[in-house]
RNA sequence: GGACCCGUGGCUCAGCCAGGACAGAGCGAAGGCCUGCGGAGCCUUAGGUCCCGGGUUCAAAUCCCGGCGGGUCCGCCA
């Protein structure tokens, strides 16, 4: 078992600081910081965080080389013989992997795209996220299952089912990608769906309006010869046919209808083609080493009755109320702030109210939601639900928690999380899985995997997939989430410093420097080695436990991304400057290959929790 | 109009939630470093009113209030 040295460090200087002053270890602790440069040394307690003032101050440690009081605050010095000769006759391959104390039970939910169409940037995002959730919280110990929620049942789905009906039903041609295909039938059908409809409003309407959806109708009509261009057949076929429907909506409508309700024929229809929608997904994300253990169909919430139990159980809330003519319930009135403040809902926000039933008396899909937020607490034992969403469906994930609580599930709602992530956009061009205009992941793939066979075209056998991995998931965690990202291929086909490839690299180096060492690594060392970027990295390994732990459980994948772009600079540059192999100085040698040992394990495994696979050669 | 998110060198970002000492990177620009463990590397230099204005504090990029700018949402869509 791997041991935080650092923390164990903190922990006796903070009780002897705490002592010597007589106040609280754990508020000492608290308060432990790096100081900003070097010279100060390597930890720091500012007193005024203390409400203390001390005169002078002993610190009696094996570890504190020298303290010294510079304005409000008290500079550590660390003894980084001591620091050394700890770290590393405890390390080992888990190092800086440290478990929870009780795990917990946790769902990640994430992708969850409408198998209508392939899985683009925007989704990629989401997944490669939700991924590095799922990796963070398994490593750090938790149990976590990952869903992927299948929106089967909306309109959406019932288009793309339209579209084919209209196609007699045909099966993807062999060597066609799935997705791709079923994309290409749900954009035509929809943009020819979208024209016809513009095209009736355009009977009544006049002036401004009128000239505002001619202008729109005509974008439209463009997009559909551009899309016609993928498969003529097919649009040209669509395009009659709907002309000839003399009611498209209510066909849909009742697409959507029999669906619900379980009708034997169009429930074989959907799964078949939604299904292999979900394999074109699969089949993308494995690239990208992204499986889930649960696919949960919307669908079966509706057959199995669980979402009816939702609506009977909203029906009898004393929320429930009548909006514009349906059933809905009034999640404002019945929250206070206390409330509100537990399930994390914007004190200024009016909560919208939550409309239950179309007036055909179809479910809406939060109603389903809430059916299924039930369902992934209750199947999995959940202690905690974490959802990957984009931000845009704040209010109705807001929406959600309230309806939890107010229905009777007041610890679902708590412990449901929202993740939110900004959009992708592309330089120039607004994405739309509707109009049939997205790059999807594979093309993102492709364009990268290309870059990298370029690259390493001269080197012999390498592994492409990984390096790709890499610099796709090192492009989407080293943003936070919650800022907007322009999706720029040029940027993430640049494999230097700031690069997934960049940190494999810097492993490559220790790696090969180790491998091509044959003795015992002991700890025969000369301290007086570890000055400038060896002491440097010293301290860098020492921190990598706390900053895992920091990146595992406030769920910020970002923080670990920094710590090793850190950790990577700090090798190299030493890396540049000194030998290990051929210093000629045995224990010198020695000090440098534990270093490099530890750089060695801690790549290794902070590259792993963040999915990114470390190579021995590239 | 209301709510939420974002605003840090020319560009892209980290730091903000848990306030702390002259604000960190990368790209781009200028100039250097290959007889040595893999140059996807290293070293210099230039470049910053941390959007603006108040407030809290011994201390504010960070917290609070008010603006400004950008994004998102406000549907019997999902």
């Amino acid at each position: 078992m791997a041991v935080d040295i650092l923390a164990k460090i903190k922990q006796e200087i903070s009780y002897q600081v705490g002592q010597e002053l007589g106040i609280g270890q754990d508020l000492v602790y608290k308060v432990i910081e790096y100081p900003p440069r070097e010279e100060m040394g390597d930890l720091a307690i500012p007193f005024p965080a203390l409400g203390k003032k001390p005169q002078n101050l002993e610190v009696k440690s094996r570890f504190v080389k020298s303290h010294s009081l510079s304005g409000p605050f008290l500079n550590l010095k660390l003894d980084e013989a001591q620091l050394f000769k700890e770290l590393f006759s405890s390390l080992d391959q888990d190092y800086g992997i440290e478990r929870v104390e009780k795990p917990r039970r946790i769902v990640v939910e994430h992708t969850s795209a409408n198998p209508i169409h392939p899985l683009h940037i925007g989704h990629l995002r989401n997944s490669v996220i939700g991924d590095a959730l799922v990796r963070l919280s398994k490593a750090r110990g938790h149990e976590v299952i990952t869903r992927f929620y299948v929106n089967d049942s909306g309109r959406q789905v019932a288009i793309l089912i339209y579209g084919l009906s209209k196609l007699g039903y045909p099966e993807p041609p062999k060597e066609a990608k799935k997705d791709l295909w079923a994309g290409t039938v749900y954009a035509m059908t929809n943009i020819i769906l979208e024209i016809r409809a513009l095209t009736d409003e355009l009977k009544t309407v006049q002036d401004a309006e009128y000239r505002e959806k001619v202008t729109k109708r005509d974008e439209l009509v463009g997009l559909a010869s551009e899309i016609r261009s993928r498969n003529q057949e097919y649009f040209d076929r669509l395009a009659e046919a709907i002309r000839d429907d003399p009611d498209p909506e209510g066909k849909i409508a009742d697409i959507i209808r029999k669906y619900e309700a379980g009708d034997p024929q169009i429930k074989e229809i959907v799964r078949k083609y939604v299904n292999y929608v979900l394999d074109g997904f699969r089949e993308s994300l494995s690239k990208l080493n992204i499986t889930f253990d649960e696919f949960d169909y919307e669908s079966d919430l509706l057959w199995s009755g669980e979402v009816k139990s939702v609506l009977r159980s909203a029906l009898s809330s004393r929320a429930r109320i009548e909006h514009k003519g349906t059933e809905a319930l009034d999640l404002d009135k019945y929250l206070d702030d206390e409330v509100r403040k537990e399930l994390r809902i914007p004190a200024g926000l009016e909560i919208p109210p939550l409309v239950l039933t179309r007036s055909d008396g179809t479910t809406l899909y939060t109603v389903r939601d809430i059916a299924y937020t039930i369902k992934k607490f209750l199947t999995s034992k959940a202690d905690q639900v974490i959802n990957v969403i984009a931000e845009q469906q704040t209010v109705p994930q807001i929406q959600l928690r309230a309806a939890l609580y107010l229905l009777g599930y007041p610890e679902m709602a708590k412990n449901l999380v929202h993740y939110s992530y900004s959009m992708v956009t592309l330089p120039g061009m607004t994405m739309s899985g509707r109009l049939g205009r997205y790059v999807s992941l594979d093309e993102v793939y492709e364009k990268v995997k290309q870059a990298v066979e370029e690259k390493t075209k001269d080197r012999g056998q390498v592994n492409i997939p990984e390096i790709v991995n890499s610099a796709i998931r090192y492009a989407l965690l080293s943003v936070s989430a919650d800022k907007p990202i322009t999706f720029n291929v040029g940027k993430v086909t640049n494999f230097e410093q700031n690069s997934g490839p960049y940190l494999q690299y810097t492993y490559v180096r220790a790696y090969n420097i180790l491998s091509k060492f044959t003795g015992e690594i002991s700890l025969d060392v000369d301290y007086g080695d570890l000055a400038g970027e060896k002491r440097r990295l010293l301290l860098a390994i020492a921190k990598f436990p706390e900053t895992f732990k920091n990146s595992a459980d406030s769920l910020e994948p970002e923080v670990l991304v920094s710590y090793l772009r850190y950790l990577a600079d700090t090798f190299n540059a030493w890396y540049d400057k000194e030998r290990v192999l051929q210093e000629q100085d045995e224990k010198k040698r020695m000090t440098r290959l534990n270093l490099v040992k530890g750089v060695e394990i801690v790549m290794r495994n902070g590259l792993r929790v963040l999915g990114i696979s470390s190579l021995t050669k590239m």
